[in-house]
DNA sequence: CATGAATGAGAGTTCATTCAT
DNA sequence: GATGAATGAACTCTCATTCAT
């Protein structure tokens, strides 16, 4: 991070004009860093704290300490610190990751691996919200405790169907539940991905994979027969 | 109030007073129902287009051709709105389920039910931002494609030792892709589920069934060695 | 109140079509009478239970069993209900002063009147709003308490000389506090008068008024020497 | 922070960086001061014009020659508006009867002052609004002057017997309409304080007031007759 | 670089009143 | 006479952003 290089032969001289300017700007460029990432630690503390759309820029402003016009000196735009954020957030996906990894090989780093980034956003939300551009962090606000029963109950309807099918392949009870609602977070998953082109990055075809997972799931309602 | 004067000979066609108001009443219920039905369509076609948040009252008013606070006569909120596309959204997906499943059991009506589930939401992702309260703010705007594609190899990083470890474990290259994007989807899928309180209908906990999810994919990396 | 005649040598045979007419049309008056009546009972009630401005036609219309509209075939405005009700009010005002003035004299009669209407409005501050066109029924609204405080002592403080006079002049402490808190009463009291164009009617100067009350307080506060 | 390069011979009048600092920050506060004096004047100026309750944010913005929105930047609802306005009555209310009585004593002091708060109270009607919360909604444009005229005499009914009983008791015609008057505002301003909480202030109570009021005015009427 | 006042657009909601039916 | 949908204007307040200082 240290951007000045160390001068291997310091001249006991004074330094040019030009070296004078130079180091002038790096360190005036430092100072705007620091201050920058000071505006982002409001900023993550803020959306941490208020959501996405409950944070104002006022609201960064006053938790770092500026005025709302200094910000942007910084950044051009709202938008621009949610993209900073979102790339800070990713860096500390990776270091919770490799952290959990080290050390570790075959079915062990598979499971510490995905552990991990599982728990990065377990614990933290607002991760996913920033990960997925999820405004208003997915609460169900403004639908009375009742009506979202009732809508509760239709989703589940929609997956009766699967789950009275397990059922009938020989799964128990218990399982079968448990294995409907993998198949619906697996949906959920697979299209949030897709919706939020996420799934293009690993060259996946949705629909295949989806295919892929029915036919686990077939196989592990129908174990093998002999 | 009936201020016809009663017909000595009543014809046996004639409707009695009371009998036109019930049907005059009808009418207009049904006149009612047509133009909350309007503004429904409307509002489904402004949040389709604009998104949840993007949507406001006026917008909705204008493309019904009202004024906004005509709107009022039919929901008492924005939020009623809402809910009454959301519970015909549902309804759509139960029709789309049921229409799939009909006469099928065993493995068919498993596939069946799921594909339908899948490709209701696949084929229209508004209905999954209204059924998961995903208000994409910020979208891409901010996000310049460059940045976009930068983010996004982070997060296949943070993947990655997951890949190794299926590779490792003897899993072919395609599959170790595949599987790999597919444990993601299903930790995104879970997540959304947990934090919309989702989950909960179904009551299980998120944490077991990702532990048995990722049970099952080991499995799947390591055949049995019979 | 009952508009009909008696007709003094009644027709055994059929009333003629004017005569017919006739009654019709003060029947239909009468059913008027009585549904304005009833609208007024529920903008009474509205008033009292919501205050003036908390109230609107809807409301009325509501409790009255009518849709907005309807109203407006026996009022003109909102502010023609207000004009009814004020004088509605001023009949029981009436009412109530002349049953407590009943079958007395002299000094009994001036007690028992001025306390009739004294309490008339103490127990009904709603018909004091109605009375003097006082909306939100004088409560200080959104102000914090603090502020409260401090805006009473400062409305106190300018009270302070003269309650300091009078202590001067020899009155005791208690009789002091209360002559002051009954000359700011008073003051207000002809200053509302005044402002609304009440004083006019006894063809009184306000001014006039306010000094005799001060000479009556010093006369009070200064006991004959002899 | 200094941007300016140290002047190596300081001239012994110029100011330092934060003499500067402190004195721009000072006339800000004064620029702020006299903008915030300003939009007061415009909120005072329609509170009076067009009464506390017809006047908006907007009215007021307009006024002082800013948009909605800026007026937020001095205050943050219209009730603190309406809060500082009567701070600055009262404000004003004390320097007039501070002025007055300055220099007097006894009863003197007591004419001075009471003349002073009446009159000024007298003279800006709309202070007293301002005082007790008295929003005038309705006034007279629903009450046809013919009506008010018939309201002000049912109103003059409700009194007429304490008018006649104090002729009774041997009041000259003229007094005998006066003091009707006066008693009148008299239980007017008495219940205007109680119902606005302001003559909780006096730790006074009401009734006992009022009884006071009454004890006088029957001592009045009927002369001692030693 | 930082300020902070100001903009301008827009949010959801309410209301008295009108008028075709 | 009554309905009730609809209007149109208004309401308070919030926000990202700009810009002279």
């Amino acid at each position: 991070m240290a951007k000045r290089p160390p001068s291997p032969v310091a001249a006991p001289v004074a330094e040019s004009a030009a070296e004078r300017q130079a180091r002038r700007r790096e360190r005036q460029r430092t100072v705007a860093d620091v201050r920058r990432a000071l505006m982002l630690d409001a900023a993550r503390a803020a959306f941490f704290e208020l959501g996405l759309e409950g944070t104002s820029m006022r609201e960064i402003a006053k938790r770092a300490g500026y005025t709302p016009g200094a910000i942007y000196s910084y950044f051009t735009s709202k938008e621009e610190i949610y993209g900073a954020l979102l790339g800070e957030s990713l860096e500390r996906l990776n270091a919770a990751v490799a952290a959990a990894v080290a050390g570790t090989a075959g079915e062990q780093c598979l499971r510490a691996g995905a552990l991990a980034f599982y728990g990065f956003y377990r614990e933290q939300p607002r991760d996913l919200d920033l990960g997925f551009y999820l405004f208003r962090g997915m609460q169900p606000r403004g639908l009375t405790p009742e009506l979202n029963r009732r809508l509760n109950t239709r989703l589940r309807d929609a997956l009766s169907p699967c789950e009275e099918a397990l059922r009938q392949l020989g799964m128990g009870e218990a399982d079968a539940v448990a294995e409907t609602t993998a198949l619906f977070a697996h949906i959920v998953g697979l299209l949030v991905l897709s919706h939020t082109g996420r799934i293009r990055m690993f060259r996946q075809s949705t629909h295949a994979l989806f295919a892929r997972y029915l036919d686990a799931l077939v196989a592990r309602a129908r174990p093998p027969v002999l």
